[in-house]
DNA sequence: TACCAGGAGAGCG
DNA sequence: CGCTCTCATGGT
């Protein structure tokens, strides 16, 4: 007789900001928790199960708790992974998962959120330069997520020449017209997968241009169409070699060296991938060549060379940092 | 209003 | 290689 499988289930892990991770730009399904939802730092106990807003019990004892009111860092976040309703929870020790239906085996999420990593390690792998030294203080806990390559290629394709808002936007719309519908805790509306490849493929450039992707819709499709004609298989790039695979999604159409980058590093685990968007050029213009005038060339040039074996992690504190930073000083963004 | 956004592709010299 | 233009759409 197999176990009954459990709708929670906490992860140990220890500098892990969830808010930082889940929010940096690197996926862009992840809702905050409205309800303002907190754990209590400093708890890993079983809350009782009064039932939150959301639907999802409350783990936030009232009266006890010591957590900063909204303090971003310990709100929970929802979100639909591998076909699952989930809700993650930052507790002192680790990371609370809720379900809606009970789960046998957690190695999906646990491998989403490559909680095994040891950011030491990464971290000391940095160049040992003032640049790093102020990301790497400015982001404590910050993380790379291991997403599905099939979402994440279709939410860079879609990414080019948009704000991180509406990547959100286009990919909820996106999911909202051809995900599959997944139920959601007691008394909230279902939510829905991402799309699948063969739903895309026999879509029509109309309807995704519908989710406000403009240009990017027949790049979409392009995709979708070539994956499930089998022309491009998504599985294989997994084991091919970064060259190869590289090679494989600077094929498709409306993906460049900076989106093959972002799949790479996001998707297949590449650590030496260093997507350089106008974040990144910026902070390495203004944090290596603060009088220079160096070309995008001799920047990737650079940043090929410098950031060594983690660079793709040394990448996602810079473009972190500096966009912090930006929305710190200058109002929005 | 003008400018910009986690770009890419095509045309041109 | 380097420059410029276009693509679609929303936010500041």
């Amino acid at each position: 007789m197999t176990p009954r499988g459990q709708t929670e289930h906490f992860i140990p892990v220890r500098d892990y900001d969830l808010a930082a991770t889940l929010d940096s730009g690197q996926a862009f399904r992840w809702e905050r928790d409205a309800t303002g939802t907190k754990a209590t730092p400093g708890s890993t106990e079983r809350p009782r199960s009064a039932a939150g807003r959301a639907g999802f019990p409350d783990l936030s004892p009232r009266g006890v708790d010591t957590a900063p009111a909204h303090d971003p860092r310990f709100s929970s976040w929802q979100g639909i992974l591998a076909g699952r309703w989930v809700q993650l929870t930052p507790t002192r020790d680790g990371i609370l998962a809720r379900t809606v239906v009970p789960v046998e085996e957690w190695a999906w999420l646990t491998h989403y959120l490559q909680t095994a990593v040891d950011l030491e390690a990464v971290l000391r792998s940095f160049p040992d330069d003032e640049p790093m030294r102020a990301s790497v203080a400015g982001c404590r806990g910050l993380r790379l997520l291991r997403q599905e390559p099939w979402e994440c290629l279709v939410s860079f394709i879609c990414s080019s020449t948009k704000q991180i808002v509406q990547i959100r936007q286009i990919v909820r719309l996106l999911c909202a017209k051809f995900g599959e519908p997944i139920a959601g805790p007691a008394g909230h509306a279902p939510g829905h997968a991402f799309p699948a490849v063969t739903r895309i493929a026999v879509a029509s450039e109309a309807e995704l241009r519908a989710c406000k992707m403009g240009f990017r819709a027949p790049y979409v499709l392009a995709a979708a169409r070539r994956v499930a004609a089998g022309a491009l298989d998504l599985e294989r790039l997994r084991t091919c070699g970064v060259d190869e695979a590289r090679a494989a999604l600077g094929d498709l159409p409306g993906v460049g060296e900076k989106i093959a980058n972002c799949v790479l590093l996001f998707a297949y685990g590449c650590q030496q991938a260093f997507p350089v968007d106008v974040w990144v050029q910026r902070a390495l213009r203004e944090l290596y060549f603060p009088r220079r005038r160096p070309t995008e060339q001799r920047l990737r040039r650079f940043a090929a060379t410098h950031f060594g074996e983690n660079a793709g992690y040394a990448q996602q504190y810079l473009f972190h940092y500096t966009r912090v930073a930006a929305r710190s000083r200058g109002g929005g963004h």
